[in-house]
DNA sequence: GTTTCTATGAGACTCATTCTCATTTAGGGG
DNA sequence: CCCCTAAATGAGAATGAGTCTCATAGAAAC
């Protein structure tokens, strides 16, 4: 039901094929705007039928990485977490060190900020991680 | 050379054990300024005769970063870094792309940004991670 | 020196992720 | 449609940072 048609020219674009597998990660990444990690979509698929390995959950996120489809979070704990780029408004992250609730921020002030420092060391910024650990309000 | 008179405080209040093997851990992560993973650090003290095992090395920057002696970074690339705190600046990070050089800065009206931040989500914060990735002058 | 109890080393283990390779399948040409 | 071929897949092996186990070594206290 979600941007099929992203995927196909992405596909297309480099010479790989529009399979199940492809079409049932992305889907499954699409179908909430959550922060998952690869096993809960490889179970997720699993459990609704859908014939998958965990090799081709890995290998699907990396080629919607790859394109900007996906951003990839390291929350410090192991696991990467995926989000779907449908959306294209950057945020960064608060997380909970208790119940691992993690809520999102866009803050204009700060990533200006962040340009000039990287102006003021000579570095041709690419992208940056900003993540605010703490403890939320429910878990005070 | 270093402060061991700090090692030797906390391994005291932990009623842990001063041990040839924890200073020269210590006094490793004391000798430069660098951004170490461990296994750097195991090498740098077999090579300089010192009898000491992967686990141990791991075991005392354990109690090191719990001390706030050390301050451990992940750069995304699955093997932590870890860099004294003797100097208690805080810091934050940017890294080249290319060369993996890391730069460091500081930016007070960022990190004030950041405490709103979390002040206006309810966040009680205690950490945050802010690393700028980009490629440096050499590098372009 | 003896006792006691923690620290250490070697290597087994964990767990997310990647790799291998035999088999299956997409997609283009007939 | 059917064939062909290269790409995709699945199962399980491999990897690699980090942790754990347990027999032995070594601090610290007496
Ligand atoms: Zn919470
Ligand atoms: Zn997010
Ligand atoms: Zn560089
Ligand atoms: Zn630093």
């Amino acid at each position: 039901m979600d941007d099929i048609r992203e995927l196909k020219r992405v596909l297309h674009k480099e010479n790989l094929r529009y399979t199940s597998q492809r079409k049932a990660v992305w889907d499954e990444l699409c179908s909430s705007s959550d922060h998952r990690d690869a096993e809960s979509i490889y179970l997720a698929l699993r459990n609704s039928g859908i014939r998958v390995s965990r090799a081709t959950v890995y290998r699907t996120i990396e080629v919607l990485v790859r394109h900007n489809m996906v951003r990839r979070l390291d929350l410090g704990d192991g696991r990467s977490r995926y989000e779907n780029k449908l959306d294209p408004k950057h945020h960064d992250h608060l997380i909970c060190l208790s119940c691992g609730r993690i809520e999102e921020f866009v803050d204009p002030d700060i990533e200006k900020l962040q340009e000039k420092v990287a102006e003021k060391h000579q570095f041709a910024l690419r992208k940056h991680i900003h993540q605010l650990f703490g403890y939320c309000k429910d878990c005070q």
